[in-house]
Formats: C-alpha cells, sequence, structure tokens
DNA sequence: ATCAATAGTATCCATTGGTAACCAGCTACT
DNA sequence: AGTAGCTGGTTACCAATGGATACTATTGAT
C-alpha cells in the first residue's frame, strides 16, 4: 500500500494482484510440478502421473483442468480405443518455464542449508 | 525419471527433491508474500500483518516460524512493553528475492491474458 | 481500577488434498 | 460367451490444512 492509499503495480496488499492470484495458482501442491514435466513436450495423462511422485488421477485431473482454463495447456483428445489424451503446454505456459526454472534451481542449490537450519533450530527448542 | 532408473538432480519424480520440498513450502498461500514484504528491510509483527491482505494471526505466526526454521529469516524479541518482535531476512532468504520476483514479474506480465482465457473456458461450457 | 498496545493463542469451522473404489468404451484372449 | 485389461477419468468419503473470531499476557498510562 502506498502512504496515499492508492495502490500500485506488485503492490502485495491487494489480495486481486496479479502477484497473489498467480501464486495462489501455482502455488498449489501440483501445478508447478506438471509445467515443469511438460516443458520437453506434450505427454499423455498416464505419463503424467507416472512422472509425478504419487497424484491421485483426481487431483492430477484437477490441476490439468485448471491449467487449461487460465490458457496454460491444451487438452487434446483423440477419439481412438483405448482412448489417448494429449496435454501440451501454451506459448504463454511455456513462458513461465523460465520463472519457475529460477525457483527450482534456487531450490536445489539450497535445500542442503535448508535441512542443517531446520536441524539446528529443532535441536535448540 | 531417466530410463536407466537412475535419479538425476531436478528429477521431479522424487518427492524428496530439494524443488519439490522447497515448492511445498514457499507454495503455501503466504510465504513467498512475507519474504517480498520484507526484501526492503526488517518489520514488525504487525506491520508484517497490516501489509499483506488479510492473514489470520495465528497463520502468519505459523508461516513467520517457518521461515526461522528454514533459515530464511531471524526473529528478534525486545523486551520491551509493550514487545516488540523484528522480522529480518537472513541473506539465504535475501537469496530467494529474486526467483520470487522472476514469478512475480510473469505475473503481473500474465494476468490480463490469464482472466481472458478464464472468461472463454467458462463462456465454452 | 481500568484501558490501551503488541504479539501472539485457543477454539472452532470451511476448504482443499488424498484414498480407494468404480465406470465407459472397446479389444483381445480363452 | 465370458472375462480381463487398457486409458482416462469420476464418485464418495476422510484427513489435513487454512481461516475467522475471540481471548490472553504484560505493564505503563489515566
Amino acid at each position: 500500500m502506498v502512504t496515499n492509499g492508492t495502490y500500485e503495480r506488485g503492490d502485495l496488499f491487494d489480495p486481486n494482484c496479479g502477484t497473489r492470484l498467480i501464486l495462489d495458482r501455482i502455488g498449489d501442491k501440483w501445478t508447478a510440478l506438471a509445467v515443469l514435466r511438460l516443458q520437453h513436450g506434450p505427454l499423455r495423462f498416464t505419463e503424467l502421473r507416472d512422472g509425478i511422485g504419487s497424484v491421485a488421477p483426481k487431483v492430477l485431473t484437477q490441476t490439468l483442468r485448471r491449467l487449461e482454463r487460465d490458457g496454460l495447456l491444451t487438452r487434446e483428445v483423440f477419439a481412438e480405443v483405448p482412448p489417448r489424451v494429449v496435454y501440451d503446454l501454451t506459448p504463454m505456459g511455456r513462458s513461465l518455464i523460465g520463472p519457475l526454472t529460477a525457483v527450482s534451481d534456487w531450490a536445489e542449490e539450497h535445500i542442503n542449508a535448508i535441512t542443517t537450519a531446520q536441524g539446528q533450530y529443532d535441536a535448540g527448542s
């Protein structure tokens, strides 16, 4: 919040600012993972499911539907037997890979320090 | 997962990979917001609370305690009346600002396109 | 004696995520 | 003919997390 009461870009006070909305979206448990998984090309439902730890199919479906609704990925159904559904990132979805990778890189770089800090905190309490 | 069955850095299949652990941590509703709020210097509990939309104090406390445990921020209590507690980022906490800002910038840049996509999706169903 | 300010707790409820089981449509096997 | 299996889900139910509201501790000021 700015002192004169107006809001400006990046004003995190505003619950409707883009940052808050997006963090709520990609901050869920699987969205970022799904986007990162799809960065090298389209995948089928089962490939996504098997490629990510252990997502319940219900939850993966919810995640993918939200991403589709947000215009970040496409869902293409092939009328075959057995059915085939292919998910792929849109250009906008692909543009999210950079920022997500920045966070991912930070994570890999600092995970050991964080684990150590947690151990010290727990020992001292 | 790599075809020979081994795991490598950034392997999102592993639930214990750094990326997953960090996404679970900063992916909650308030952690990233708190870090971004603190990027310009230390703040007191109430300043943080008032600066972020509307966090319930319980939830803000949980968020800050987790960040402290992870070694991303410090919590300094002054034995005064009324009490004063000051939160500040550690160097490691500050190093997270870059990646988070990348996501935040992406969000501000694409929020309109996403809102539009949502409208189209909802209209088409 | 009471009130105000700060930094929280405590209690309860709502929302989300997770689990397990099942379904539809078709094929291939026995 | 019967049955099992593949894919991409859905349904019903339960547990964990997040959130709202109210309350507390401390102590100086009025």
